[in-house]
DNA sequence: CTGAAAGCGCTTACAG
DNA sequence: CTGAAAGCGCTTACAG
C-alpha cells in the first residue's frame, strides 16, 4: 500500500481521483482546495486527507484556464536597483511562488514616467497578474499606484520610504538596526565614530542616520560635524567621504557607511593610507550585499531579510488577505520584518 | 479600422477568432502555429496574416492542458556560483521565455551528489520540463548528463569545460577573449605584463593564461616566472598574488587578473603600496560582474555575452531543435557567442 | 452544504 | 493538405 502510494507520485493524480477516494464529487474537492466556507468539517477533512494520501497536486494550467485567476504574481523593479537587491528577491520570491503553485513574472520598469505606467497597464491587462510586488524606488511612485488602485490590482510595497497610501508593505525597522549596529561599535570600546549618510532622496538615509545618532546619544557620545559626511551610496562618493573622514590627525577609530559599497570605498582609502582594517580603523556597512562578502576583510554589516521580504509579500498576495484590505487594520498591512547584523572581519576591539 | 485593432488587443482574442478571419478550422490554425509542415503554404499565410491582424497571443495555459508538452524551460545551477553570474542568466532567460510563451523554472541544485540527481530528476518529473539549461560547474557533471539522456530531456550545457558528450552548448571564446585582452594591454604600450591565472579546476582558467602567452609570444614579449602567479578566483586570492607581484622593486605595469573579484583586490594592495591605478599601474580584469563598475577606477574587463547565452539556449530548446540531435553537424551544437572587450578606467598608456 | 452540466482555449488522434 | 470530435483538469454558474 505504502509502496503503491509512491509510486503514485509519478502518475499524475487528477480532482477526479482524490474525489473518488474522498467518495464526494470534483466540486466538493475544489471547493476544499480553494478554502471556500460552505464545506462541512467532515466533508472537508475526508477531502483533505484523500488530497494528502494521493499526493495531490491541482494543475495550474487547468486552473488557470478554467477560473478568472490568472496565478501568476508581478514584480516590478527599477534599474539601477542596489546592485544585487532585485536579483535575490527575485531567486526568493520564484521559489515562494513555486510551492503556491504560481509564477512569478518579473518586469523592468524603465523609462519615461509614461512609459513605466504603460509597463505597469501591461503587465496587468496582458498577464493578467493576480498581484503585483513593487520594489524601491518603484513603490514610492504615487502615479503607478494610483494607476494600480483604479485597475483594481493588489499590490506589495517594499521598503517604502512614507506611507502614501494605505496599501500594505513590507519592509524593516532602519532606525532600529542602525541604533544597534552604532551599540554594537560602542560595546566593542569606539568612542570617535564617523558617519557617512545616504543620499537624502532615499527615505531610509534619515533613518539609519537617526538611529546612528540616538544610539551616540543615548551613551553621551559626542557627534562632532567632522565625523559626518554626506555620501551618495555610490563606492566612489565613499571614497570622497573616507578621504575627509581619514586624512587628518584627529580620526574616528571606526566609521559607520550607510551601505556596503560605502563601507568597501573607506576600507580601501584606509589602506591607501597605511591604515589596517581592523586593527586600525573599524568599518561597518549596511545590506549585506555580495560585495561584503567579496573583499577583504568580510564587512560586518546589516543584513536586509530580503528572502524574508518576498515570502510575505507573495504569501499576502496569494493568500488573497490584501483583498479584503477595506476591513484590514493597520497593523495587518504593515509587515515589519526583523533584520539581522552580521559580524564578520571589519571591526576590532578598541 | 486600426483604432478597432487596438482596442482588439485588450479583449482576449482566441484561436477560434483567427480561424473566422481566415476561413478556415481550428485545428490548422493550431498546424501554422505549431510549424506543422503539412500546411499549403497559401493556407499559412493566411493564417498567418489574420493572426497577426489579430494581435493573437496564444494561451499558455490551453497549450499546456491540451498537450504533452509543458511549455516549462528548466535553469539549475549550482551555488556557489560565480557572483551575479546566475542572477544576470536568470533575469535575461526569464525575458526570453516570456516572449516565447514560456515560463523559466529556475531550481538550486546544491548538496550531495545525490540530492543533486533527485533535484534534477524532480523537475524532470514533476515540472515535467521541456528542456534544460545547466550552468557551469553542472554542466560538467557526467551523472547529471547522464540521468537527463536516460530521461530523455534535452538539455544546453553552458560554457563546458570539456566536450563530455554530443549534447549542445553555448560559450564564449576565452582563449580570444585573453588573447586580445593582451594585445590591448601591449598596444596601450605596456611590455611587462603580470598574470593571475585562475584555479585549476576551472577549464576556462586554462584557456585564458593560454590566450595571455600567445597574445605575449607572438610579440617577443618576455613572460618571466615571478611575473605569473596562481589565484582561485577569490578576492583574497587575489590579495595574495598581488602582494608578491608588485611588492618587489621590477614589478610589472600592468596585471592582468582572470576574474573581475582578484582584478579589484589587486587594486586594493596597488593603493596600499601608494600605486595609483591607473597611472602607476594598469589592472585588467575578466566577467564584467557588477563589482567591476561598482569599484573605483571601473575595471577594464571582458563582457561575457550571458544575455546573449540565454537567448541562445532557449531558442534551442523552445525550438526543438535539440530533439533533431542525432542528425545535427557539430556546428549546429556549439555556440560560440561574442564575447565584448569592456574599456573603462583602470588601464592607461603606458 | 453538495453536485451535474457546461466550458475555459487549446491539441491529439482519427477521418477523409 | 484539412477538419469534426473528444478531451486535457479544473472552475463558474446554476440547481437543489
Amino acid at each position: 500500500m505504502s509502496s503503491t502510494t509512491k509510486t503514485n507520485t509519478r502518475v499524475k493524480t487528477t480532482i477526479q481521483n482524490v474525489a473518488e477516494l474522498a467518495g464526494v464529487s470534483k466540486m466538493t474537492v475544489s471547493r476544499v482546495l480553494n478554502n471556500d466556507d460552505k464545506v462541512s468539517d467532515k466533508t472537508r477533512a475526508k477531502v483533505q486527507k484523500a488530497a494528502s494520501q494521493l499526493n495531490y497536486r491541482p494543475n495550474i494550467s487547468a486552473r488557470r484556464l478554467a477560473s478568472s485567476k490568472s496565478y501568476f504574481i508581478g514584480l516590478l523593479y527599477e534599474p539601477p536597483c542596489e546592485k544585487g537587491y532585485v536579483s535575490q528577491f527575485m531567486l526568493s520570491g520564484l521559489k515562494s511562488c513555486r510551492k503556491r503553485g504560481y509564477h512569478l513574472v518579473v518586469d523592468e520598469c524603465d523609462g519615461t514616467q509614461g512609459e513605466k505606467l504603460k509597463i505597469t497597464r501591461d503587465l496587468v491587462e496582458e498577464t493578467k497578474v493576480d498581484g503585483l510586488i513593487l520594489l524601491p524606488p518603484l513603490c514610492n511612485n504615487i502615479e503607478i499606484l494610483n494607476e494600480l488602485k483604479s485597475l483594481n490590482v493588489p499590490y506589495i510595497r517594499v521598503s517604502p520610504d512614507i506611507e502614501l497610501d494605505l496599501s500594505p508593505f513590507v519592509c524593516m525597522d532602519d532606525y532600529q538596526a542602525a541604533y544597534e549596529m552604532t551599540n554594537l561599535l560602542i560595546a566593542r570600546g569606539h568612542r570617535a565614530i564617523g558617519f557617512i549618510i545616504g543620499p537624502p532622496e532615499v527615505g531610509a538615509s534619515r533613518l539609519r542616520y537617526q538611529g546612528f545618532l540616538d544610539a551616540m546619544r543615548s551613551k553621551k557620545l559626542p557627534v562632532p560635524p567632522e565625523y559626518i559626511e554626506q555620501g551618495m551610496f555610490s563606492y566612489k562618493s565613499g571614497l570622497t567621504a573616507a578621504k575627509l573622514l581619514l586624512d587628518r590627525a584627529n580620526k574616528p577609530s571606526a566609521i559607520f557607511a550607510s551601505n556596503d559599497d560605502m563601507a568597501a570605498a573607506v576600507i580601501s582609502v584606509a589602506n591607501s593610507l597605511g591604515l589596517n582594517v581592523p586593527t586600525d580603523l573599524s568599518v561597518v556597512g549596511y545590506d549585506d550585499t555580495p560585495l561584503a562578502t567579496t573583499i577583504w576583510p568580510h564587512i560586518t554589516t546589516v543584513q536586509q531579510p530580503i528572502a524574508a521580504m518576498a515570502e510575505t509579500s507573495i504569501s499576502l498576495l496569494t493568500s488573497g488577505q490584501v483583498n479584503k484590505l477595506e476591513q484590514a487594520s493597520l497593523s495587518e498591512l504593515r509587515h515589519v520584518l526583523d533584520f539581522e547584523i552580521k559580524e564578520r572581519d571589519s571591526v576590532e576591539v578598541n
